[in-house]
DNA sequence: ACCTGAACACCGTTCAAGT
DNA sequence: ACCTGAACACCGTTCAAGT
């Protein structure tokens, strides 16, 4: 499974400082903080950083990577206790919480989120296995996909960001996507 | 209510070739096109551009206008034959089409949509009518606002933007928000 | 009043030189 | 194998000089 061929330590060493300056930065100045500015802080150079993560988006992936399998974990956790109409909206609400974490980074939370770590693979299959869950149950209409949930969750977090709404109107925007606007019986 | 002082003659013949240009990039190269582009093809300095539209959301607007005040016109139009809740389904699909019509002009639209043109006015104006009527029809749920269509129409625009689904499933899209998620009859 | 474009700032990305 | 940072490219924005 683990295909990275073991870094040098010097090099181990250095991915964690640009973790760690990562983190601090994209909490402190969003999503699109210059990478330079990331640099700068872990103390390497900007094609250290380059090297290891060729992208934005592999930087933002591997700094939520730990979130991504406690989110995962925490949503199996409490799965006995909930029926598969609640475990999916519980877990919509903390998927999209948790895109809010990070300012700008709701854009890029679907690139982000199919990245490949171990972290990214646990959250899309435990959204998988709850959406199934649901449907199996009855609970969830047999024409939604894993797409739509991604498109919801990115959507509450732009609404978000926008400022048209804040992080107490999450609870709201997921039961306008799990119950529709319509007033029910009316068609 | 035009607190426009009137243009200068060359003024007034700079912005029109700033607005062709702009409408032609857009559309080719997406809405992040770069603004010296725009001027370039216009035929004028950057700073001509910069006096006449001082944001890229500005400049976004104004080429907005024509297809925002058409797109309401076309809403009114069409009002008598549909249903309150069909007057705001088509109304949402509509919108979602118009906002896919330049790449990476889904972020901004709300910024684009508040702006205050005539057609920014006339389209928000009948968002608000049509979301009334749904809702002294009783068709529509109390607790909607305004806000949530243009977080739906961002939602939508954004997911097809990523490619994760095509112009094809806004119908899908705008029915979940209508409709939700959860099988009717199921809570 | 308006136009121009050089100048400056800022950020992304690469790559030659060095360990 | 890895690191560094200068160098280059690109774009946004301003403003002094000119009409």
């Amino acid at each position: 499974m683990s295909d990275a061929p073991a870094l040098r330590a010097d090099a181990q060493k250095n991915r964690e400082l640009i973790l760690v300056a990562a983190e601090a930065l994209f909490l402190e100045k969003g999503a699109d903080v210059p990478l330079e500015e990331v640099a700068k802080r872990a103390g390497v150079g900007i094609g250290t950083l380059y090297r290891r993560f060729p992208t934005r988006e592999a930087l933002l992936a591997a700094t939520s990577n730990e979130r991504f399998l406690s989110l995962a974990a925490a949503s199996r956790a409490r799965d006995p206790d909930l029926t598969p109409g609640d475990a999916v909206r519980v877990y919509l609400e903390e998927l999209a919480r948790d895109t809010s974490t990070y300012q700008s980074l709701a854009a890029s939370i679907g690139t982000v989120i199919e990245c490949g770590t171990p972290g990214c693979n646990a959250i899309t299959a435990e959204g998988h296995r709850l959406l199934r869950r649901g449907q199996e149950a009855g609970a969830i209409r047999r024409d939604v996909t894993y797409e739509d949930f991604i498109y919801v969750v990115t959507a509450i977090s732009i609404a978000i960001e926008n400022d048209r709404s804040s992080k107490s109107r999450i609870r709201h925007l997921v039961d306008l996507f799990l119950n529709g606007i319509s007033v029910k019986g009316s068609d």
